[in-house]
RNA sequence: GGCCCCGUAGUUCAGCUGAAUAGAACGUCGGAUUCCGGUUCCGAAAGUCGUGGGUUUGAAUCCCGCCGGGGUCACCA
């Protein structure tokens, strides 16, 4: 890499003319700006001090210095104290024939044997479908495994679907008292809804009982407490743990409605997953690490037989392990599938991908299994992400503004298939093959306007930007893919053009010399993009990309070009371009059309 | 109240391992078509980077106070 080069010859310049001694990876080398002439800029201002000269004596000395040395340089300039080299086109040119063809372009490969880095996403509740802010959690997921993969690690994604616990009685209970016996088949509706419209159903009679107990002078604390629902639906729990067959049943009839209503979800946005663990299989496991805890009296036992962990000399409050009738909480069962999960996998890394509300949750969960005495307790790593909100606020479940998953996908594909319409330039398309397409364009505009967000920053999710086919948007890049695809396509069925021939020396302008310099910063984009587990990275690094190769084919007649020699040049230099969509893209879970 | 996160153009977001006049996109206004796919390209207007201090040759970026917004501290998950 010419920029290795020049960070060591920067660091030897300073060595040998002013004793300096600096590692060559501790030169800041950064882009030049636009504005000024050159392509990578050292800033001097950190060495004058030491070198006892001006700014620009030592930036034009160092400038000699390395340009004497590194062929690759065709010269720099000095502005105050910023020292910017120019790479010479012979490199570019070079560089470009180099990965010409390379259909990998910027991903790593992956070692199999390596230890696995398990990504933990999705994790569903089974009482109600999913929505805006699982579709986050799930893109986010996969885009992230998509990219820890691009860079070398050996990922394994897993699933823990919350599937028992208070949430899935109070389904089960609303059912049985008001279901009048509705399946899926008989209502035609997705199992995942059918069930969380029981939820929603519980919480309406629930919230009447509460209202009607507090009529009668009950305390509100008091009243959500004894509320006969309430009450009901903890005695199921209590049942349901006890493996009670009748209850046991249902659940699993329940159940299974909603991973079939899953399962179509997860296809539609293409995600999926190395293993599946239940909770109601791994949620005992929690229960003797309770156990091991007392023994090592890292846990403690109050009067009422509940189980604590003492945080409160780690600046934290006390937590509940167990509760007094013995049953387990949410804690419980993460310790229990931490150690289950590390066993499984004798993983490199554990990433919990979960929203920042449950900052608190992991903090904690880290620190117990510390002194649990797992020593992979750091191997943990919470990948914490913002909420999305609504422009009229946050989703409310209660108030009825969340976002149905299932619905917004399909609202996008009816987006999709109106623009198309519009532009009317795929009448050859089977109905199959269109279907197809306003699929990959619904998702890649979904996808991208919710991966292009820093993923720990709370975002805005507005639905009538977010089918947007201008701009920073998916299907805008897509399109630039598509037409990239057509004219590689014409080059060789048209003009003849051989995509592997060589190319001799050719002159290079501005626009094009852009577009290979992107290209030669994508791989350290992937690499920084996986270190900051940022999606959004790699996103607004492909725009930028598209933009650069929208203004160079604006102003450059490629088919046209007389020069046969420079022809091949430009149609390769198209072929990596879309190769390098392509392969970003993929990372971000997003599809590109070969014709749109 | 304790702890954590966030305040950048009208709007949505980059930039936050400190560096040159703070960048995009949308929207607004004005241009480009002998077109290989105009779902394109070029340009303009638009910001006291919440606020007040501090560190530094240099701060949107680091530190402290304040203001504003959010999260969390459940025998919910």
């Amino acid at each position: 890499m010419i920029t290795n080069k020049i960070q060591s010859a920067v660091s030897e310049a300073l060595k040998n003319l002013y004793g300096i001694d600096i590692q060559p990876e501790e030169i800041v080398l950064q882009k030049t700006k636009k504005e000024f002439e050159g392509d990578f800029t050292v800033v001097v201002f950190p060495f004058v001090k030491q070198a006892r000269k001006s700014p620009e004596n030592v930036a034009n000395e160092i400038g000699a210095d390395v340009c004497g040395k590194l062929s690759d340089l065709s010269g720099f300039n000095v502005i105050k104290g910023f020292l910017n080299f120019t790479v010479s086109d012979s490199y570019w040119i070079s560089f470009a024939g180099g990965i010409a063809g390379n259909s990998r372009y910027g991903l790593k490969e992956v070692n199999p044997s390596d230890a696995p880095v398990v990504i933990e996403y999705s994790s569903p509740n089974t009482n109600k479908p999913l929505h805006l802010g699982h579709i986050r959690n799930n893109l986010l997921g996969w885009s992230v495994s998509q990219l820890l993969a691009a860079n070398g690690r050996n990922v394994k994604k897993v699933n823990l679907v919350n599937d028992r616990g208070i949430h899935i009685c109070k389904s089960m209970l609303a059912w049985l008292r008001y279901g009048n016996g509705e399946t899926p088949e008989s209502t035609g509706m997705k199992g995942d809804h059918l069930v969380g419209k029981y939820y929603v159903e519980f919480d309406k009679h629930y919230k009447a009982e509460i209202k009607a107990l507090m009529e009668k002078g009950v305390e509100e604390e008091q009243a959500k407490k004894e509320a006969p629902l309430m009450v009901e639906a903890q005695q199921m729990l209590k049942r349901w743990e006890e493996g009670d067959k009748e209850i046991r049943d249902l659940w699993q009839k329940m159940n299974r409605w909603v991973y079939d209503g899953f399962d179509e979800t997860y296809k539609k946005m293409g995600v999926s997953f190395d293993k599946i663990y239940y909770e109601s299989n791994t949620y005992l496991l929690g229960k003797e690490l309770v156990q091991k805890g007392l023994d090592l009296g890292v846990l403690f036992r109050k009067e009422d037989g509940s189980v604590w962990c003492d945080l409160t000399d780690a600046g934290l409050d006390q937590k509940l392990l167990l509760r007094k009738d013995g049953t387990s909480v949410y804690m419980t069962q993460d310790l229990g599938t931490a150690l289950l999960r590390h066993n499984d996998f004798d993983a490199d890394q554990l990433i919990y991908v979960v929203g920042n509300e449950q900052d608190y949750h992991f903090q904690v969960l880290k620190i117990i299994l510390g002194r649990l005495g797992f020593d992979w307790a750091d191997k943990v790593y919470h990948l914490s992400y913002g909420m999305v909100e609504l422009p009229n606020g946050k989703m409310k479940s209660r108030e009825g503004t969340v976002v149905d998953a299932d619905d917004l996908i399909e609202e996008m594909e009816k987006t999709a298939e109106e623009m198309c319409r519009d532009r009317g330039k795929n009448d050859d398309m089977s109905p199959e093959e269109l279907q197809e397409l306003y699929h990959i364009l619904a998702l890649g505009a979904l996808k991208y306007f919710i991966l292009k967000v820093d993923p720990t920053k709370t975002m805005l999710f507005n639905p009538a930007e977010s089918i947007d086919f201008n701009g920073n948007t998916g299907p805008f890049i897509q399109y630039t893919y598509a037409r990239i695809r057509s004219i590689v396509r014409k080059a060789v069925s048209e003009k003849g053009l051989d995509l592997n021939a060589k190319c001799n020396s050719v002159k290079l302008d501005d626009k094009e010399r852009d577009v290979i310099k992107m290209l030669h910063d994508m791989p350290s984009v992937v690499e920084q993009a996986a270190e900051a587990y940022s999606p959004a990275m790699v996103a607004n690094f492909t725009f930028e990309l598209a933009k650069a190769f929208n203004s160079f084919y604006q102003d450059t007649p490629i088919l046209r070009e007389p020069d046969a020699n420079r022809m091949v040049f430009l149609v390769q230099l198209c072929d990596i371009v879309s190769v390098a969509i392509k392969n970003m893209m993929h990372i971000l879970g997003i599809d590109v059309p070969e014709r749109m």
